[in-house]
DNA sequence: CTGAAAGCGCTTACAG
DNA sequence: CTGAAAGCGCTTACAG
């Protein structure tokens, strides 16, 4: 039926062996026989099985990536960065989605320790929970058994024993950067939308923005932390109740740049302008935040950069794990301008 | 050294035989072997080996994706869809990026065909160079051989007798639909930011708009036709260049909404109002574009349901290839508007 | 209910 | 330069 070595060799008259040589060409040929079999693969459109290969060999050729949601840019952005390096290496990536689901995320480390994939890559931040982390833990052992290792990339490690590589960004960094910035223009009272409770990324990112604050010398007022799913909706939803609510501040940190896009939309529909009535940023720094408008000021993150990093530290010649940190940068644009002097002069929702 | 079925075996007292039965549960085993064998895979951490697995059968469970470009938000929209379907039939879906370019798309698929992939879905437009073609055909072919197949999502058949099923968009009437929308608004004189030339969905989108014009018994003027290779940049560019030409036209059609995002762009640096001076339109509603101000007035592809239906033809009960055409939908938003009553009153540029 | 044996499609020492 | 044979890690008739 299909095609294997044998048929090749077959036709060719020639031994299996002999094909297998000619094809891995790494061993002495006699031109004349190599013309028949390269001839015969021609006329029989052979591919090699690769998982006969692999049977062999103990790789696989493959690496693993785990992501919350392709469509997101942010997951996007990273696996390109990962495809690239992955290509250069001659690799093939296997993705599985997990939705942020953490025992989604934990089946497709397996289904990929079943393909034995030469490294798992688990992009993004990860759950808080302990009985998650060490079954992570548990599975950056099992992949270091197989010969094959985790690379996490947005994300610290589990545990602090957990045999994987990270590569991420300073995520508490990041919000205190945002926080100094607006402090500097004059603001004192700032709203945060956070991102999904209970995942690294949200905390980090909270307690920069509550750091920043404190060391601001201002207090914080709890009812300014909003939390959500992170998503523009969310950020949407958040402003118009913080909007509501009567409470007082002048510039709104979102923990993403959807929160930020979404606190914009809010903006807009009462009526109020950026950053005149209130200023707005965000983290990512994803494609479009310059072209939004006003456009956004945010913390950009080298999130291709990052997957390829992570390729790199999964191929990287043994040696024991090792923590990368990417650097962020801060990027002022218009939606970020000075406090209004008097609140008095605040416009009321609806106003418009 | 890795723990196979052999050691999982020895360990549990039994023979590779029945640890197989265990774990695959369909075939009777009695209850308290099935406990021993279960406890030695616990503590071994066996992982069985896909590999070995998709020797026997000769199906791998993966189904391969080639994309342009991940961190494209269509070709993102599209994997997204592709990975949920593939997620609900047990299937890992592996990737790999061609930038575009025919000879690694081919080269794709042939290491997705080493994989032994159940199914190649190839993203987005196609080169309609004559050999490309023939080789895609003939890659059709080499699928269907190995009883897998391939599918087209977002590009016609490269020939009418290649074995591939197609899901795409009728890009001929995209182009079309946004025509009549402005000569509906008193557009007569209409610029249209074409993608990169010798791709169908170019040919195709561009095709439509001249259909568009001459049933509309308007002129076409080539010189409102611009190229470029479908980027922002490349809209913000040709924007430029037709504003400095000093050609007259008061609607501007991008084959795309990064086009379109760029043309919003150029206008906003010459101080121009969307949609008073000029209307602006896309093709695609890639997310973002409501929150785009004005917002983008284009034509929404179901991108996520074109990956699923691909999923959905490439594992059909056998029959013969199949077309499917994805309904498009214009969605006017604020970026089209009524034409200018009067060229003279057309502001110049850098009257801002 | 359980096991021995063959075989999936390759590669690679080992001989020649 | 070429081939016969063993083996990678599984599954599945075939016996029992």
């Amino acid at each position: 039926m299909a095609v294997t070595l044998a048929t090749v060799a077959q036709r060719a008259g020639v031994s299996p062996a002999t094909v297998s040589r000619v094809l891995n060409g790494d061993y002495p040929v006699a031109a004349e026989t190599r013309k028949r079999v390269e001839k015969a693969v021609r006329e029989l459109d052979y591919v090699v099985n690769a998982h006969a290969r692999a049977l062999l060999h103990s790789t696989s050729g493959l690496v693993g990536a785990i992501l919350n949601d392709v469509s997101d840019p942010f997951f996007a952005l990273v696996l390109r960065g990962i495809q690239v390096a992955a290509g250069d290496l001659g690799r093939l990536v296997v993705t599985a989605h997990s939705d942020g689901d953490p025992d989604r995320e934990l089946a497709g480390i397996d289904l990929l320790r079943r393909q034995r994939a030469d490294a798992v890559i688990v992009v993004g931040s990860g759950p808080e929970d302990t009985e998650y982390r060490r079954q992570l833990a548990a599975q950056a052992r099992g992949l270091r058994a197989q010969d094959s290792r985790l690379v996490l990339c947005g994300r610290p490690k589990p545990a602090r024993d957990a045999p994987a590589s990270v590569v991420t960004f300073d995520d508490v960094a990041t919000g205190r950067a945002l926080v100094e910035h607006l402090v500097g223009l004059g603001h004192r009272r700032i709203a945060y939308l956070g991102g999904p409770p209970g995942r690294t990324t949200s905390t980090d990112r909270r307690r920069g923005v509550v750091e920043g604050l404190e060391r601001a010398g201002l207090k914080v007022d709890e009812r300014l932390l909003a939390d959500g799913d992170g998503t523009r909706e969310a950020g949407h939803a958040r402003v118009g109740e913080l909007l509501d609510s009567g409470l007082d501040f002048t510039a709104i940190i979102g923990s993403n740049d959807q929160l930020a896009i979404g606190a914009l939309a809010a903006l807009r529909d009462v009526g109020w302008s950026v950053p005149e009535d209130m200023s707005v940023a965000g983290i990512g720094d994803l494609p479009g935040a310059a072209d939004l408008v006003p456009s956004l000021t945010t913390v950009h993150l080298s999130l291709e950069e990052a997957g390829r990093q992570a390729v790199s530290l999964a191929f990287a010649p043994q040696g024991p794990a090792r923590t990368v940190i990417l650097p962020h940068r801060l990027i002022v644009r218009d939606s970020t301008g000075r406090a209004r002097k008097r609140t008095s002069t605040r416009p009321r929702r609806g106003s418009s």
